[in-house]
DNA sequence: TTGGTTATGATTGTTTTTGATTATTTTTGA
DNA sequence: TCAAAAATAATCAAAAACAATCATAACCAA
């Protein structure tokens, strides 16, 4: 992993978690404990991070609450545009599906005063839901202690309960042939579920998304639509036969 | 735990309860004695919060009337003996329902290497757990963004899809006529139907709980056993014949 | 390719943190 | 008021995390 991209992961997992071990860190970016520290030394001099015992914690200065972390996020901007534009598209009293991740976690701050009803997997974004007055219900499931999201059969079973207007979701995958993908089979299957419990699913995706693919398959490209930032026009073509894609510009 | 990360984790619990003992941190970092007295130092010293005997409270907090067990957690002492028991009820391999509430809570620490599964309903709890190693299943609903647990027919219909071998409840009120009650209707729907789906049931209570009712009905006397720290023996002599009554000696 | 540079990961000795223990102080209740 | 109990402070050894060092691997330009 190179050194940039270590450091805005470093970030990036700050910014979740406000404080972090350099275990976690090790793990994550699957690089030794020297390059680690080395990393951390270098952050902490720019001032994007504050060195503790142990690991890394945010700087913290209130009133800016995320905004190293948003602003280092990898194609930040483009990920606020493609939350905000997933956003317009919600509708007073519908009910939706908030996926994991960080685009869709950018989404809840702008579905405030919509009085929607919002069902997740993700513990981790009740903190920013509860904070913006949005009903919330979690599915059931395992907690997975690394990502704290929920999964496993009893996720499955749980979310097969709700119907939705609308799913929005992160994926790492788009592909021609091999379709959405995503790392871990249990979210996998989570996902795919939100998307036939749906009517209408979003897949919320930056460019650098398309034409990789991951471990487990979600869905099929024309099960889902696509939102994403500025891409080549070829990109666009390639995949338009398959789903809808709507591009967010500048 | 990262040295930030229970500092932050202190004067989160002060907001809540702006008082708090050095056991109920103990509990709530896994950390020793040893490490809080010094956070508490250090804290003190940054005079983000003062240090009283036994604990610690906001600075400026203008409230002398009670001692910090009285206002922090009543009978600190006693609900851990009631946990301490409790936890040694929990068999190796047993699938259990932990409680939203402080003496189950109290339990976490003590269930770590027991090879269990835990089911729960409380968000809150889910840090303890994941500290402790503990394999944990959230039962999906509504989240009640006060006390962060999980209510609602959602909540019912996720959760009767488990069983389990012991459900360990907190209660409000338990009364000779009115059995055993609690504040709010929906968290009492929950309790009612996790102690159905268990093999034993069993009530955490301090003494004060006994020969009080509260608002909502959870089930009758005989539907649980109940663990409770010294109390009058005709206080026991009144409920022992509606169901068993187990008592914590010092 | 080659020579020079930089990044990486293992190893070392040092420092910090931690939790247990002990002694001291404070609180409590008779 | 005094003695017992609880909480605190001080101390210390063990564990964890740290910085410094170095050899190796990857990289880059000529």
């Amino acid at each position: 992993m190179l050194t940039p991209e270590r450091h805005r992961k470093i970030i990036e997992v700050l910014g979740e978690k406000s404080v972090v071990t350099i275990q976690e860190l090790v793990e994550a970016t699957a690089s030794s404990e020297s390059t680690i520290r080395r990393d951390l030394s270098q952050l902490q001099r720019e001032k994007k991070l504050k060195r503790v015992h142990g690991g890394a914690s945010l700087t913290h200065q209130k009133s800016e609450e995320l905004s190293v972390f948003e602003k280092s996020e990898r194609n930040a901007l483009e990920k606020e545009k493609i939350a905000q534009y997933a956003c317009d598209l919600v509708q007073t009293g519908d009910c939706i599906y908030l996926d994991a991740g960080t685009t869709t976690l950018r989404m809840i701050p702008h579905l405030k005063n919509k009085e929607i009803t919002v069902v997740t997997n993700a513990i981790s974004h009740l903190e920013a839901l509860s904070e913006h007055e949005i009903k919330t219900y979690l599915i059931g499931g395992l907690v997975k202690s690394k990502t704290k999201a929920l999964v496993g059969s009893s996720a499955i079973k749980s979310l097969s309960s709700y119907r939705f207007d609308k799913v929005f979701l992160g994926m790492n995958g788009i592909h021609i042939e091999a379709g959405f993908t995503t790392p871990d089979p249990e979210e996998a299957a989570v996902k795919n579920l939100a998307i036939s419990l749906s009517q209408k699913a979003f897949i919320l995706a930056d460019h650098t998304k398309f034409h990789e693919t991951s471990f487990s398959k979600v869905a099929e490209l024309n099960e889902a639509i696509i939102i994403t930032d500025d891409i080549d026009d070829d990109v666009i073509y390639d995949f338009q036969d398959k789903t809808e894609v709507r591009v967010v510009t500048s």
